[in-house]
Formats: structure tokens, sequence, C-alpha cells
DNA sequence: GCCAACGTTGGC
DNA sequence: GCCAACGTTGGC
């Protein structure tokens, strides 16, 4: 199973929002890039990712699972772009900022660290279990 | 099909 | 709030 990291800009949709969606989930929208689209496209049912908080927070907060799989966006007009649902799996026993991943020599190669405007992106099993230990450490 | 101009994202 | 990086748009 894939792993993955969505971001998300707190003051518009939160981790905290994210729970209190509830086990149904909500559907992630909005992305307009093609090679995010990509990626979620290729998101297996029930695969985890991490959710970040950009701009403000910046550190991984919580993880998500995928309870749909990818389908059309119905706010995108042009009918190019879809997305998936995501449902809250849990929060990080303590939230993981940047700066501690960009100071993990790890995780440099993380698309976080060397893309920091891709919206969806992989995450590598070894990148995945070194977060999960900062996180629990 | 190229590329300059423009808009957006997100770290700082 | 600034600006670098990147994606997209549109004129040619």
């Amino acid at each position: 199973m894939a792993k993955w990291l969505v971001k998300s800009e707190p003051s518009s949709w939160s981790f905290t929002q994210q729970i209190e969606a509830g086990p149904k989930g909500t559907h992630w929208n909005g992305v307009r890039n093609h090679v995010a689209k990509q990626h979620l496209m290729a998101m297996q049912m029930g695969e985890e990712a991490f959710f970040y908080h950009s701009n403000h927070g910046k550190e991984i907060v919580g993880i998500v699972a995928v309870s749909r799989t990818y389908y059309p966006d119905p706010t995108d007009a042009s009918g190019k772009f879809g997305m998936v649902d995501f449902t809250v799996v849990r929060a990080l026993a303590r939230p993981v900022s940047l700066e501690e991943i960009k100071r993990t020599s790890a995780l440099g190669d993380m698309v976080l660290v060397r893309n920091s405007r891709m919206s969806v992106q992989p995450v590598t099993e070894a990148e995945w279990a070194t977060v999960l230990g900062m996180a629990s450490a």
C-alpha cells in the first residue's frame, strides 16, 4: 500500500475540521495541478496519507485514509480534475514540523522538502516510518 | 510549439 | 508582507 502526504492551509481546512467531519470523511477537492491529479488517481481504497498544515503551522499533524477513490470534482468547470475522500485515522502523538523534517537527513529527499508547492505527494515507506518514529519519540 | 507574462503557493 | 519557485495562459 502506497503512502501519501496531502497539504491543507488550516485557515481553509484544518485537521480539526477533518476530525469533526467524522468517519464518513470529506472530499478533498480543489486540486488543479496535473501531477497532483496523477497522485490522487493512483490512490487506492484505505491507503494512508499524512495531513500537513501549510503556511500556518508547517507541520504534519495527523493521518487520514482514502475512503473513496478518485471521482470527478463537481467544482471543476473544466471537468479535467477530480478528487478523493479522506477520513481521519488518528492524530499524531505530537506534530512533526517542517523544520524538524529538514534537519533529518533521512527525510532530505521528501517531496515536501524538494518541491514545497506539490499539494499531493507520495511518501516512501522509509520516510513514513521515520516520521512516525519522530512523532512518538 | 515556444516562451514571456502572469497568477498562485507557501516558506521565510 | 515579501518574494522565489513553479504552473498556466496566450500571443506569435
